[in-house]
DNA sequence: TGGAAATGTCTAG
DNA sequence: TAGACCTTTCCAC
């Protein structure tokens, strides 16, 4: 999936388009029609991530709903709970908003789409104006008609966007907002500081279970997937099988304050570069190109960039799994 | 046209 | 642990 870096762009993309404006909720493909008639005409109030949670907040135009409990700083009655899964992915069309001062727009944030024989980047896809496919995808009218199996279509005087293929799409009240978000473990966004780190460091430690497995446990530690997983490992140096109670404290630390720092990285430029060996140059070529972009992931048989040992690859816990057993120990 | 693959999670046994 | 589920796309046949 989009891992915890572009749920919180796409985050920011409804707080910056849709966050203050009525909103007309629609199904193009019909399975959510009971869903969307509750939140039609509603006002997007707010947008908030929590890990591959994204949460939108509606509440009836002019009339903010009296709730007296804030949940993720809102006070919302009424939210829309959306979790992209494997292959959701999240189109905006009309006016789109660039998330970076002077940057483009984004049309598609999400799982990654292969079109025409040009590999997307991560999660999404510039459409600025010397981009070519931006006349094939972007039609004059507005709205453009939905293309696929559009779950639900967000719509205002000037934005529509629209959710394909999430593995959850469901209207919540802020209890069930609540739930969720103290059943899941630190995202460093919305839990900051010292209280995040400890929490990590208490559930990574506590447990006999491999780390490798640990990282991916959204209970342990919100975002991450098996992109990130297989790479704070390498950077960590860190054997993926190794018990997360064989993992020193400090390490442990270490591992939390990686994350930090690939979490903003990812937010900001919309792309994971985990590697640490690239200079200047060398991120500007991974940005354009995506097989440069990692240490591990994805480079089985090919020579760990650190020591030469052929990158592993097995299977844990049903997904892929990339390490170099020379220096990942 | 059918199968496989993809940054994920849940449930039944 | 296997299977189900969400969707799109490429590729072998």
């Amino acid at each position: 999936m989009p891992e915890g870096h572009t749920v919180h762009r796409i985050a920011r993309q409804f707080e910056a388009d849709f966050v203050g404006r009525r909103v007309a909720v629609s199904s193009p493909q019909g399975r959510f029609a009971d869903g969307a008639s509750l939140l039609d005409g509603l006002v997007m109030i707010g947008s908030r991530a929590h890990g591959k949670h994204l949460f939108l907040a509606f509440a009836p135009e002019g009339a903010p709903d009296g709730a007296s409990v804030e949940v993720l700083g809102l006070r919302a009655e009424r939210w829309l709970r959306v979790h992209l899964g494997l292959y959701g992915a999240w189109d905006f069309h009309g006016q789109v908003s660039p998330l970076l001062p002077g940057g483009g727009a984004t049309a598609s944030l999400g799982a990654p789409r292969v079109r025409r024989g040009v590999r997307m980047g991560e999660g999404e896809r510039s459409i600025d104006a010397d981009d070519a496919e931006r006349a094939i995808d972007e039609p004059d009218a507005f709205p453009p008609d939905p293309v696929g199996q559009v779950r639900v279509r967000l719509l205002t005087d000037v934005t529509a966007a629209d959710l394909r293929g999430p593995t959850a799409c469901v209207v919540v009240t802020r209890e069930e907002v609540r739930a969720v978000v103290d059943a899941a473990g630190p995202d460093p966004r919305s839990t900051p500081g010292a209280e995040g780190e400890e929490l990590f460091v208490e559930r990574l430690t506590r447990r006999r279970v491999a780390v490798g497995q640990l990282l991916m446990d959204q209970a342990v530690v919100s975002g991450i997937g098996n992109i990130y997983r297989a790479e704070m490992l390498f950077r960590a140096r860190l054997d993926p099988y190794r018990p997360g109670s064989g993992v020193p404290g400090e390490v442990a630390r270490e591992l939390w304050r990686d994350w930090v720092a690939l979490l903003d990285d990812g937010i900001r430029t919309g792309v994971m570069i985990t590697r640490e060996d690239l200079d200047d140059g060398g991120r500007e070529a991974a940005l354009a190109d995506r097989s440069l972009r990692h240490a591990v992931y994805g480079r089985a048989g090919e020579p760990c960039l650190r020591c030469g040992t052929p990158v592993a690859l097995a299977e844990m816990v049903g997904r892929k799994l990339y390490w170099c057993p020379g220096c990942q120990v």
